[in-house]
DNA sequence: AGTTGTGAACTCGTTCACAGCA
DNA sequence: TGCTGTGAACGAGTTCACAACT
């Protein structure tokens, strides 16, 4: 909207475009502290900003990847970093073939140099892009030095101390979501009891 | 824990592993309609045949990729496919030095071709994983071509017609909702009202 | 007139707690 | 005895509806 020379909108039209409630909407911008304006609604460029530093998007996050195949790769040079203070600081493989080569500007590291490499760029958040076989390992040693958030793309439900936040994202699991609603229509029948019920008795006071 | 020959689990046990509360775990399961024995748990075998029939796994799923780059090749490779009946088989891509390759041992067709292709291996799915600007062209092609869910990698909403369900898989806002975590410790603050106000006034009935 | 911010009502998913069954 | 399935209580988040303000 920036973009588009648009500087204001009202919770119903931003409403619309996120598919929720404008009361929704309404009641969670008001959590940032009251930047509407009643009659006219929100200023664009100011809620940007507003939003920005409540996702703490204002600051550097310097990133970390293990893992440099096609997916470290595709995220490394990916468009979501750039926008909101993501950097790529560290790249690292296993793979001697692949480690010395540069990606997006980024020299990739050994594995052996990770947490040094870690710990130099101040690294707060690691992504981890290898295979599921090698993710818990490669994560007790992000959170060794000291990252505190990781984004795991192996399948892999990875077991961690508390006070370290992961998100996982799978690609199995998004699939799955998909089917599970093309398979139950919504407002289609709920799913089959196994065993024949007696028809629900009512019980509700007269 | 089919591997690992564990033949049943309570719903304590499964509760622990997802990390959510066990009467939930099992309300939900019963919607699948009461698979559990009482006194031992569920039979883990069973179980993961009723999920997957819930899930509609049990079924084959053909997907196309459109956008063959780092990520589109990174995905057609993924241990994700292969686990429930998601199959690759289709992948299109506008780029003339990749069509006719070869990528997990299927083709790359043209773009040209995508909704022949479509409407040939009766695609079910689609993933897109060109860059941003393509996004939604692609989109509507495949729904032209009877595709009604998609998985979406590009930073990009999607406007699709009622009926389509669309995914958004989206790495900033995956690392967004990290730096949030960071920096808002749970039963720290709220964030910071804007303006000062007055003490609360009670605007109560008496 | 138009739109926000928010008490109050409501909805729906979560959790308790226990009867019922193996 | 152990654990499920579920009615009932609970509570978090959603939505209504409107006073307050531009």
């Amino acid at each position: 909207m920036v973009e588009r020379g648009v500087d204001h909108v009202s919770s119903t039209e931003l409403a619309v475009v996120v598919g929720v409630n404008p009361a929704t909407l309404r009641r969670d911008l008001s959590q940032l502290g009251s930047y509407g304006t009643r009659g006219s609604g929100y200023e664009v460029e100011r809620l940007l900003g507003q939003v920005g530093r409540a996702l703490a998007v204002d600051r550097d996050w310097p990133v970390v990847i293990v893992g440099v195949g096609n997916l470290g790769r595709a995220l490394a040079r990916s468009e979501g970093f750039g926008s909101g203070g993501f950097r790529v600081a560290v790249l690292a493989d296993v793979n001697p073939a692949v480690v010395g080569t540069e990606v997006g500007g980024v020299a990739v590291e050994p594995l052996e140099r990770l947490e040094a490499a870690c710990q130099r760029e101040q690294i707060a958040i690691g992504v981890i892009t290898t295979p599921a076989r090698a993710s818990q390992s490669v994560a007790e040693r992000l959170i060794a030095a000291g990252v505190r958030s990781i984004l795991n793309f192996a399948p892999v439900v990875l077991s961690v101390p508390s006070g370290v936040v992961v998100r996982q994202v799978d690609l199995s699991a998004e699939l799955q979501v998909l089917t599970f609603y093309r398979s139950r229509p919504p407002g289609g029948p709920p799913i089959q009891k196994a065993r024949a019920k007696a028809p629900k008795q009512t019980r509700r006071s007269p």
